[in-house]
DNA sequence: GTTCGACTTGAGCGATCGTTCAAGCTCAGA
DNA sequence: TCTGAGCTTGAACGATCGCTCAAGTCGAAC
């Protein structure tokens, strides 16, 4: 019956999502938020819970978004090892047009910033990097099958020297190097 | 004339590594500070003069300290490349008997914890980067004159690569998996 | 033994942190 | 048109942030 809420939760996690990627977990203040999602502490409170809730539904969202985009990027592909090729070529090279709020991953950025002092968060991250992991294996697993490797490939191996690469490059790529690098 | 300091700066220093590495550089507060290094606000400030100050020569201290383990690791072998090789994994493989703070390097958590608003700290943490860089490049350049490696290879560009070989597989142990993973 | 000044101590500064709450406003339902 | 549920607002909570300072302590020089 009464009034509906004004803004969109979708639109403000997308906000979140930037603002935490630009920032940090921590150097995000709450200030910054209310500002960012132009939402004022108690409708944020009603909506996420709290600071870390927030946070945590901006890691997912985050993590939803890059799946969708490797999904998109390898339907392109008919050979599933050349459309990963084709996925950390495009992952290192910046576009110029394109604006993130960081070079770097944005789950990378998190999982070394977290400390024991915030295990949940600890968890939740580490889950959703085995979660990436799984999904990398699978996709993998199905070039496997296709013919495009070895017979006895160990999917799993390669889907986490995959991560790993995937990890580095992105770091490397916060530094401030020309992008020919 | 009056009183020596008491504390010991170099013991101070290492502390301080000890605990920037563990905590990262915002989440580490003055009173753990005090705490980790025993000692009161007014003589941090006298030593360091502040926090950015004290963070800025322990980010120093831990390169160097790197830079001694790899020349120390190095001598220990004929082959370049393979002292290389052995190095990188033995960065891979925790020693199980060692505590380091973390198991990521200190610098990748300072490169994707810093924001553009400590523009300071940005540049000293890029500089070490590429004086790593440069170290490397200059090690493998010594691999290949002594015919190692093609003697046509780029050999900065091959720092880099093992730069974003080393960051990443440093990022992915910070994940909870097992050791032989 | 006395003196003097650098070092140490611990309280506390203003600012900002994440969070809460009472009051006001707004709009769907009757 | 009236009602009232619940979202929005903005002030302000206690805690903690990085940092300062006056007072006290200690030790080298004479």
């Amino acid at each position: 019956m009464p009034r509906m809420t004004k803004y969109d939760r979708q639109v403000a996690l997308e906000r979140a999502v930037a603002l935490f990627w630009a920032r940090g977990y921590t150097a995000a203040s709450m200030k910054q938020i209310e500002n960012s999602l132009d939402m004022r502490p108690a409708s944020l409170y009603a909506a996420f819970g709290s600071k870390d809730g927030l946070f945590a539904e901006a890691l997912e969202l985050y993590l939803q978004t890059m799946f969708s985009e490797l999904d998109e990027h390898l339907a392109g592909y008919s050979s599933v090892i050349e459309g990963l090729e084709e996925f950390i070529r495009a992952v290192g090279s910046t576009p110029a047009d394109a604006h993130p709020p960081a070079k770097a991953c944005m789950l990378v950025k998190t999982l070394l910033e977290l400390n024991d002092a915030q295990k949940p968060a600890q968890a939740q991250i580490n889950d959703i990097f085995a979660r990436i992991e799984a999904r990398f294996a699978a996709i993998i697993d199905q070039a496997r099958l296709r013919g495009e490797t070895r017979p006895d490939l160990d999917c799993s191996r390669m889907a986490r020297l995959f991560q790993a690469q995937m990890m580095g490059l992105r770091s490397f790529a916060q530094r401030e190097v020309p992008p020919e690098h």
